[in-house]
Order: C-alpha cells, then sequence, then structure tokens
RNA sequence: GCCCGGGUGGCGGAAUUGGCAGACGCACACGACUCAAAAUCGUGCGGAUAACAUCCAUGAGAGUUCGAUUCUCUCCCCGGGCACCA
C-alpha cells in the first residue's frame, strides 16, 4: 500500500518549525561552523523545476554535513529588484513591490514544501530598504577610494523608447521593447573600477575549489596580456599615436596604422586631414553598425585611410600611413594598433583589401617566404637589420628596450557599469550641486528610499522614471544646503547579489551591514551551490565585493566561496529546453501532489549526474516513488509484526547483509561528499534489494542505520519510519552512522582468470591468497584446460584481484 | 576560429592508480494475483547464433599493454563559453 506523503511530510514539516530545528545558532559548543549557500532565487512567482534540482540535493549535502557534526547553516532569500518586476507593473497595473512581495509568498510556500534545512528567520529580500541601505554604503565606501566613478562611456541608446539599454536588452542589436535599432550613444554613467583588481582576481582562482571550466571562463573573461606600449611620432607634429601589442619583435614589419572609429586623435588632427568627407562618412557608418553587422564584418574588413597624416616607425625610421577601422577596438589597450600585415591575420586581410605593403620579419626558415597568410608562429627575424637571425622572442625583449617603449599588462574585461534607467533597483545615494557638484549621501541619510511613483516608463529624457518624481528628485544639498538634484539612476542588481551571503549572517542588523564576529564564525562560504550561467557575472563581482571589503578592513579573508558546485539543467521531455511556447515545462507542484517531497528529492537526486542533467522522464520519477514505499513496506511491517530480532542477531544472511549495510553507509556518505548524488541513491536501492530478499535477518539496528543514511535524501519519511521504530526523538539529531572498517572487509574474493587477457572463469578464495594456490586451482577447471592449448609464457597476478595467464 | 565539457543498451545512467562493460532505475515483454483493470510481486531484457558454450560490441581509425570505456595520436559528431582583445 502506497503512503500517505502529504499528512507525513505536512506533519514532520510543522513538528520541524515548532522545534526549530533548522534554526542555526551562531556558536555550538563542540561543533565546527559550515556555511552553505545556495543562489538565491528571483521572486519570478513560481518554483520551477530548475530550482528543485539545485536546492533539493544541496539539501542532501547539507543534511549530510550536519549529520556528519557540523554546526550548518544553509540560509534562502529573493534578489528581488529587477526588471520583469518593472514589466509586470507596466503590463498588469500593481507595483512592482506588491507583485514582488505576493511572488515572495507564493515561492516561500513551494520552497518550504521540499522540507529543506533552511533557517528562514534569516531570510533576506533585496528589495527592502533594510537590505539595499548596505548596497548604497557600500558604494559610497567605493566613491571614497575612488572604485565608483562617473564617466561619459558609449552605450547602447534606443532611439524609439529614448533609454539606455543594458547589454542583454539589445541583444542582435534590437531593442528588446521595440525592436529599433540600438545606436551607440555617449552617456555619462557610474562605473566600479573592478579592473583595480583584475590581478587580484586572477591570481586567487588558483586557491579556489571550483569547476574548472568557471576557473578558466574567468581568466578568459578576465582576458590578460602582456605587451609592450609603443609611441609612434606623427610627422610634422609634437603629437604621438600610442599603441600596444604584444608582438613587439615584429615592429620592423609594421607597414600602416590602424585607429578606432573612436580615437580622439581623429578629431584633434581633422584640421589635417585631406579627405575629411568620406573619413566623416566612415565614422558615421560605424558609429550605427550594429552588433550583427560587426559580427559579419569579421571576414570583410573596411576602413579609410587619413590622407595627410604620416607616422614614423620609431625601429626604421620609415614613413607609414594611418588608417581608421572599426576592427580596432575603441574600449581595448590604446584604441590604436600598429599593423604587422606579415604576422596577423587581421592585417593581413586589411592589407591585401586595400593593397599595403607586406613585409616579413618572421621565418620559419631564416628565410624569406612567399606568404599565402599571416605567419604567426615564432621563428627567427629577417628584414630586420641587425637582428636578424635571432629568435623573435628574443628580439622582442631588444626592440622594446632599444626604442624606450613601456612594458604594459592589458585586460579584456572593463569597468563595471551599474548605472541603470530603471525603477526597480536600488537608488544611487549621489546628489548633484551646481555649486558643489557631485556629493555623496551622507551616511546618516541612507537609506535613500526608493519613491512610489506611478509611471515606470522613461522620462524620454534618457533618465530612469524617478526623475518623474518631484519629491525625489529635488532636494537640498547636504554640503551647502542650497537646492540640488539627485541622482536618478538605479544600480545594477548584480550588486545585490554581490555581497548578500554577508547579510544573512546578521539580517537585522542596524547598525552595519553585519557584525564583524558574525562574519568571523561563518564565513567564508564552505560550499557554494548554483547554476553554471553565473560563471562570470556573480561569481566575479562577489568575489570583487569580497576582496575590497577585505581592503577596507571588514573581512579577514580574501575569497567568498572556498568550494563551489554546479547543478545542470532540466529539460523537457523531448530534450528541449523547457518553454512555456514548447509546451514542454514540468511543474513541480504538481508532482509534489502526486509523490511527495521526498519522492522529488530521491528522483532529482537519481535522475543525472548532478552536474550534467538532461530531460525530464515523467515515468522516472515513478521509480523514486516506489522506491520509497518499499523502503516504507519494509520497516514499518518489522515494527508491527514485532519480528525485531536483537541488535546481535547471527547467521550468513545477517552477516551478509550487515557487511552490505557498513559499505553502503561508507559509499553513500562518500558520494554525497563528492556531489555524486545518484550513485548515492543507487547503492541505497541495491541495500533495500538485499534487505527484502533477507528480511528475517534484518534487524532493529540495522533498520535504524538503514534509516539514517536516507535522512538526507527522504528526510519526512526517514523521520516517520524512525519514530515509529520507538524513537522519542527526531532523527535529525541523530548522527552519520560510522561504519566498521573491520566489517568491510571481505573474506573471501572473486577471483578472475583471464587466458590472454580474456576472462575464462572466475573462483571464489580466502583473502589474501597466493598465485600458488590460485594457480594450482586454476590450473585444476575443466574450463580452464580447455582453452591452455600451448605453453604458458607469463602469468601476470594480481593479489584478490585476477589471474592472466599469457600463451 | 579559439577554450572547456561530452559521445557506453530502447531511455537516464554505472564502472578510472588500466583488470568481470552495462550496476541502479525507467520503458518493454511474459507470468502470478484479479471477473477485469490499476497497483503489487516474480522472471527476462546490448547484438549475432539452436545454444547454458562461443563470437562481436563503449562515436571512427590507429598505437601502447598480458589486458584499454579508462592512457597516447588522428579524425567525426553533440553541448557550452568566448569571439576582430592587436
Amino acid at each position: 500500500m502506497a503512503y500517505n506523503h502529504k499528512k507525513i511530510e505536512a506533519k514532520w514539516q510543522k513538528y520541524w518549525k515548532q522545534k526549530k530545528f533548522f534554526t542555526a545558532k551562531d556558536n555550538v559548543k563542540g561543533k565546527k561552523n559550515y556555511y552553505h549557500l545556495v543562489m538565491f532565487p528571483y521572486p519570478s512567482g513560481n518554483a520551477h523545476i530548475g530550482h528543485w534540482y539545485n536546492y533539493a540535493p544541496a539539501d542532501v549535502f547539507a543534511r549530510f554535513k550536519r549529520m556528519e557534526g557540523y554546526n550548518v547553516l544553509s540560509p534562502i532569500g529573493f534578489d528581488a529588484f529587477g526588471l520583469p518586476a518593472e514589466n509586470a507593473a507596466i503590463k498588469r497595473g500593481v507595483s512592482p513591490e506588491t507583485w514582488t512581495l505576493s511572488n515572495i509568498k507564493n515561492m516561500t510556500r513551494q520552497l518550504q514544501a521540499m522540507g529543506n534545512i533552511y533557517d528562514w528567520s534569516r531570510m533576506v529580500v533585496t528589495c527592502l530598504p533594510d537590505y539595499y541601505k548596505w548596497n548604497q554604503w557600500i558604494f559610497l565606501q567605493m566613491y571614497k577610494k575612488g572604485l565608483a566613478y562617473r564617466k561619459k562611456v558609449a552605450a547602447n541608446w534606443c532611439p524609439s523608447c529614448k533609454t539606455v539599454l543594458a547589454n542583454e536588452q539589445a541583444e542582435g542589436g534590437k531593442c528588446e521593447r521595440c525592436g529599433t535599432s540600438v545606436e551607440q550613444k555617449e552617456v555619462t554613467q557610474w562605473l566600479l573600477k573592478i579592473t583595480d583588481y583584475a590581478d587580484r582576481l586572477l591570481e586567487d582562482l588558483d586557491t579556489l575549489d571550483w569547476p574548472e571550466r568557471t576557473k578558466s571562463m574567468q581568466k578568459n573573461w578576465i582576458g590578460r596580456s602582456e605587451g609592450a606600449e609603443i609611441d609612434f611620432p606623427i610627422e610634422e607634429s609634437e603629437l604621438k599615436i600610442k599603441v600596444f601589442t604584444t608582438r613587439a619583435d615584429t615592429l620592423p614589419g609594421v607597414t600602416y596604422l590602424v585607429l578606432a572609429p573612436e580615437h580622439p586623435l581623429i578629431k584633434i588632427l581633422d584640421a589635417r586631414i585631406r579627405n575629411k568627407n568620406s573619413v566623416r562618412d566612415y565614422l558615421e557608418k560605424s558609429k550605427h553598425k550594429t552588433e550583427l553587422d560587426r559580427l559579419t564584418d569579421v571576414k570583410e574588413k573596411s576602413g579609410v585611410e587619413l590622407q595627410g597624416i604620416k607616422v614614423i616607425n620609431p625601429f626604421n625610421k620609415k614613413i607609414i600611413s594611418v588608417w581608421v577601422s572599426d576592427y580596432v577596438l575603441g574600449g581595448y589597450g590604446t584604441g590604436a594598433v600598429m599593423a604587422v600585415p606579415a604576422h596577423d591575420e587581421r592585417d593581413f586581410d586589411f592589407a591585401k583589401k586595400f593593397e599595403l605593403p607586406i613585409i616579413q620579419v618572421v621565418s620559419e626558415n631564416g628565410k624569406q617566404n612567399k606568404l599565402e597568410a599571416a605567419f604567426v608562429n615564432d621563428g627567427v627575424m629577417v628584414n630586420s637589420g641587425e637582428l636578424d637571425n635571432l629568435p623573435n622572442n628574443i628580439a622582442k625583449d631588444r626592440i622594446i628596450e632599444s626604442i624606450g617603449a613601456k612594458k604594459k599588462i592589458n585586460y579584456k574585461f572593463r569597468d563595471w557599469l551599474i548605472s541603470r534607467q530603471r525603477y526597480w533597483g536600488t537608488p544611487i545615494p549621489v546628489i548633484y550641486c551646481k555649486e558643489c557638484g557631485t556629493v555623496p549621501v551622507p551616511e546618516k541619510d541612507l537609506p535613500v528610499k526608493l519613491p512610489k511613483i506611478k509611471d515606470y516608463l522613461p522620462d524620454g529624457l534618457g533618465r530612469s522614471p524617478l526623475a518623474k518624481s518631484e519629491k525625489f528628485l529635488k532636494v537640498r544639498c547636504p554640503e551647502c544646503g542650497g537646492p540640488a538634484e539627485r541622482e536618478t539612476d538605479t544600480m545594477d542588481t548584480f550588486i545585490d547579489s554581490s555581497w548578500y551571503y554577508l547579510r544573512y549572517l546578521d539580517p537585522k542588523n542596524k547598525k552595519s551591514f553585519a557584525e564583524s564576529l558574525k562574519i568571523k564564525n561563518w564565513m567564508p562560504v564552505k560550499m557554494y551551490v548554483g547554476g553554471p550561467e553565473h560563471a562570470v557575472m556573480h561569481l566575479l563581482y562577489a568575489r570583487f565585493f569580497t576582496k575590497f571589503l577585505h581592503d577596507e578592513g571588514y573581512l579577514d579573508f580574501k575569497e567568498p566561496f572556498v568550494s563551489l558546485r554546479h547543478q545542470g539543467m532540466i529539460l523537457g521531455p523531448d530534450g528541449q529546453k523547457m518553454s512555456k511556447s514548447r509546451g514542454n515545462v514540468i511543474d513541480p507542484d504538481e508532482l509534489v501532489e502526486k509523490f511527495g517531497a521526498d519522492s522529488m528529492r530521491i528522483y532529482l537526486c537519481f535522475m543525472a549526474e548532478y552536474s550534467q542533467g538532461g530531460p525530464w522522464d515523467p515515468t522516472g520519477i515513478l521509480g523514486a516513488y516506489r522506491f520509497l514505499n518499499r523502503v516504507n513496506d519494509l520497516f514499518a511491517k518489522i515494527k508491527f509484526d514485532k519480528k525485531v530480532k536483537p541488535d546481535n542477531g547471527s547467521g550468513k544472511d545477517h552477516k551478509d547483509l550487515n557487511r552490505l549495510l557498513h559499505k553502503t553507509i561508507k559509499k553513500v556518505g562518500e558520494d554525497v561528499a563528492g556531489f555524486k548524488f545518484n550513485t548515492a541513491v543507487s547503492s541505497l536501492m541495491i541495500l533495500l534489494n538485499e534487505m527484502e530478499k533477507k528480511k528475517d535477518a534484518v534487524n532493529k539496528n540495522m533498520a535504524e542505520n538503514y534509516i539514517k543514511i536516507m535522512v538526507p535524501f527522504a528526510p519526512h519519511i526517514a523521520e516517520e519510519l524512525w519514530q515509529n521504530l520507538g524513537n522519542k526523538k527526531s532523527v535529525h539529531i541523530e548522527a552519520w552512522p560510522e561504519y566498521s572498517k573491520h566489517l568491510i572487509e571481505d573474506e573471501e574474493v572473486e577471483i578472475l582468470i583471464q587466458i590472454n587477457g580474456k576472462l575464462r572463469d572466475k573462483i571464489l578464495m580466502p583473502k589474501g591468497s597466493s598465485q600458488q594456490e590460485i594457480e594450482k586451482i586454476a590450473m585444476s577447471k575443466e574450463k580452464i584446460k580447455e582453452f591452455l592449448t600451448g605453453k604458458p609464457k607469463k602469468t601476470i597476478f594480481v593479489p584478490d584481484k585476477l589471474i592472466n595467464i599469457v600463451i
């Protein structure tokens, strides 16, 4: 008979809540603290199967750590600011706040149904002033240190909506709202100087127990490259063009320079440019290029020469031309490159198209070759005067030295642009005064609260909807008391998630973001579980914040997350990404109703390798459900039939079963610790199968041990069975059982008999049998004799494993 | 193009200091129970063959080895990330 999961799960969830089992104390005598964290959800309205897949197996791990004897903190909250709330508000006429808070209420109910050990008393909701006050406070600390600054940058601008868009909102170069082509527009925005931390963000990756691919993604994202900056003097001028290169060795082969369209010198040199009109045309065209255009242009280079401008190659004093092309990026390096068509693919393409000279200076064989394409490998110098025949890597340093160039390190990633022209976010705590300029809001005036407004559309001037609230906008300058205006942009919501793990430690603190003793108690996070989609943004920003707060003396560690694991993605039954339009969405609520949270937990653990994920099998969960029913049948009946045997029951079945039990205790523990939830469940299944076969040999002690190792996976049914066995206290204060090293040793082992590496027979032998003993028995086997057609050349013997006779 | 993953039955997946390929589960088939169905229980389940024997089989091909899903090389395919970064 199927057990009543609804009744049981509700009953024990209530019981745990009443007993405050999972309210984490900051200190428990004799126990080490363990901070276990999952990436908090965005309150979209409904918990979906992806949330379950992140949180349920992660909770299995947390519960296991708890049973191992750690004082575990496993908190949860909501990443509650963000665009969807605004869109819902515009569409349905409810305020973003109302929408968000009601979603949080619903999702709280859903998450609680999972039966996780979350400490709900520490819930953090980032859209509440108590929380975002500290976003503003951290911003001000960064401002003081010069790490938060305002700058004119090129941003995605939709001319129809008259707003700046985030990159995610301008994918493919089209505005998400209206489909208009996005332009690059210069706007003044707030940025955080994350690039100051580039080297530390890179180096400290080595200290982390994170998936390799995540670390390498961060490495690529930061994109460190070592090179040199070289000045090219402009003819008949005091000015110079500075370029960055990693290949200073190719300087003798430079045949022209290329500037990015945004390069400031183009304007400065305007008077001397002879072909002004075609240059202006080109600049105008590249401004309107969408991302898509740029991508398709990779193959076909475009550009225009700055006629009338010549520069001097500092190595050989040759006079060379200067071009403008959008294959050079304004934001990287110096926005200008020295072109070496012989040794750079892009320059090669460009030179071919515009019929510019190509001079080889590095050669594989020390001779001048006919180049069909750029030669990018190492070699020896040619066409380079006295440097000829030197290996290019040695020539590199010589050249840098001889022309007095500066070595320089460049990074691909940029400072973090945090200004958003949106309503539903943290107001940036800055005031602009005509007299005093930019004035940070004094800390005592925090939080700058988000005003309630009615219209969430931008004001048409590229400012956030906050500008529409006069009450918010007009303010007295904190310095001179004169009339001033507030900054109306809000912060990127990634700010919220960059430090939320610290707030869980002290969520109600009014004096600081968290008390330092509490931080000391818990941080850093020992295990962090969440999706791989956050490999660069969130996980990089959080590391940056931690390093900043460390430098300010608030934290005594440099990395927030010691270990990190990713869950895979659950796809629809059709193998496609779940989406409403495809109609392949699996609703966890329905499944919980039908099979219960325990079945869900077991199946999610079992269905795939955790980091891999895969398609949802609608019938698969039946296996988990059947398994739990069989566990229930077995252990519930033991009690009622009063068949419980004394703990020292004897007999072969009992002995075998007990050995398997202890092996399983070991295996499940190791598997969970290694995030191999699927094989852990499978060993629980194997043990159950054996116990069912040898029912009479199962005693109470075994049943209890089985229930204990099942607790992390199926906590509700485990509690029910535990207390049914006559235990008065919760199974959740029980420790993970210890396995007996002695017991798991097999007395007899199966020895494989191979002939020429092929398995021919197996024999059961006492552990530690010698080669002679085994050989003797093996040779006497009829089956083996049959195959022993020739003389044995040699015999390979692996103790307790196999014997291989080579003929 | 570059950098990571990955490719094993009908399906999800096990198995690694190189040593029984396919654990465990799903699906399926047959049987038991039932008037019947569902549920449950039992048996079978990579391919070839009459076969309990034997041979073949872990994307393809080669190599190292007594022995390769596991190590090396070449190639193909799938997923993800980055992508004119000088």
